[in-house]
DNA sequence: CAGTGGTCTAGACCACCCA
DNA sequence: GGGTGGTCTAGACCACTGC
């Protein structure tokens, strides 16, 4: 392994085992090299292939069997998501099998909400810059967004970066902090005619309302949202692995 | 630290340190001993405290500043549950501060669904053993959980072990496995009549429904299930920590 | 029995933060 | 500069699996 700066050792492994199994040269329920193996292959210690092996199972990858061996988990092609990838709906789409497009529909700056201002932290005449997005899979709607910011944590103008981001790396390139961890409540709702509109839903059809607020590492609120999620035209299908 | 066989260090001194954020001898906020002193404390090495404080971040109990130190997550009394305790329910109760109580409604064998059949890999005549439960909060029905085991995956006669235990365990005890992973799908639901009497629910109020299947280490199914999860009354609230 | 993953150690160096 | 967490190594031993 080449073994560039700026990125840890572990996560290159992680990487290539990753892509490694993405173009099946380790195809489902094959048997990886032991660990032995792959660190002297890639001219690593053992420690940071465990490291690699233990990132994969964790998002589902591989099973880990002692005494036996580390196997890819026959699953991976049924496309479910783990946890730390729920927020990147774009690719969420994309590994349904659909082409994912997003559509802006609208950019403001305006008071913050009670809402808002409770989980920002935001004092009663508190401005936040909203972002109100519609994802598609195959020009269908499927989720709508709806994210606010802070205005006193914009280092930019807003308006200058564009929407395609994932969450982590819009509020970096808006705010320039960093995401420590996000609470969100899942919740079955009745949307309403305004947003039924925008998802072409009938009345009475319910779904999922996602509620989430991000913080960074001094357990300072980043960006708060409310997603509107069409679960019955993307599932949201996710798969946790047990120690 | 007294090192008991059995159970890792690493596990233990996570126990242990859970257990003083829990007491608050780690109030909310607080800076933890370094990771140096906490390994000269409990005669460990600093790896070992590492793997500890590396699953204390990632249930989100702490979190970890480079070149300053590691703190008690403010959050941590606002119950938020890591993914990993999600399907332990009762727990989920008693943490968001109300008394957790169990009905069992039934336990059958019966002919599995087609539902059952293809998500536990069974053959058209397959039997399952069903366990259905109703988790009350404070005596008010909250959680509708119906769980469904292939009957020849049992080791012990149907009806021996309790419904009180968290879902690990419980597989454990019928069928001596060990869930490798579990895949889930999140929808919004509006009940069928059976279901809305049980947890008491007005007509087009919409809930939660999971439906998850858990695997052993060789990919095979081990129990299926289905739950109605009133969001309404019992907050479904996350927290992910990043990277 | 040989080979695998699981655990643990001791030590080193780095990047980063704060006084 | 001194202390913190982040990364990496080399080596050891254990527990478990399959043959």
């Amino acid at each position: 392994m080449l073994v560039e700066r700026r990125r840890s050792v572990a996560s290159q492994a992680t990487a290539i085992l990753a892509e490694r199994i993405r173009t099946q040269m380790y195809p489902p329920g094959a048997r990886l090299p032991s660990e032995s193996e792959l660190a002297v292959e890639m001219g690593v210690s053992r420690a940071s292939i465990r490291t690699a092996l233990g990132q994969l199972a964790t998002q589902g990858l591989v099973l880990r069997k002692q005494g036996d061996g580390t196997y890819v988990n026959v699953h991976v092609e049924t496309v479910p998501t783990s946890l730390s990838g729920l927020w990147n709906f774009l690719r969420l789409i994309e590994m349904s099998g659909r082409r994912p497009s997003i559509e802006v529909l609208a950019q403001t700056v305006r008071a913050a909400s009670s809402l808002e201002q409770e989980r920002l932290l935001l004092p009663p005449d508190g401005q936040v810059f909203c972002l109100q997005r519609v994802f598609f899979a195959d020009d269908v709607p499927v989720i709508l967004a709806s994210n606010a910011l802070p205005l006193d944590a914009l280092r930019v103008p807003p308006l200058h970066c564009d929407g395609h981001l994932p969450i982590d790396e819009f509020i970096h390139c808006y705010s320039g902090a960093q995401i420590a961890y996000d609470i969100f409540d899942i919740s079955a709702s009745l949307p309403d005619v305004a947003v039924r509109a925008i998802l072409r839903l009938n009345e009475h059809e319910p779904i999922i309302a996602l509620a989430q607020v991000f913080y960074d590492r001094d357990n300072q609120p980043l960006l708060c949202g409310s997603t509107s999620y069409n679960d019955k035209l993307l599932s949201l299908r996710l798969v946790q692995s047990w120690s």
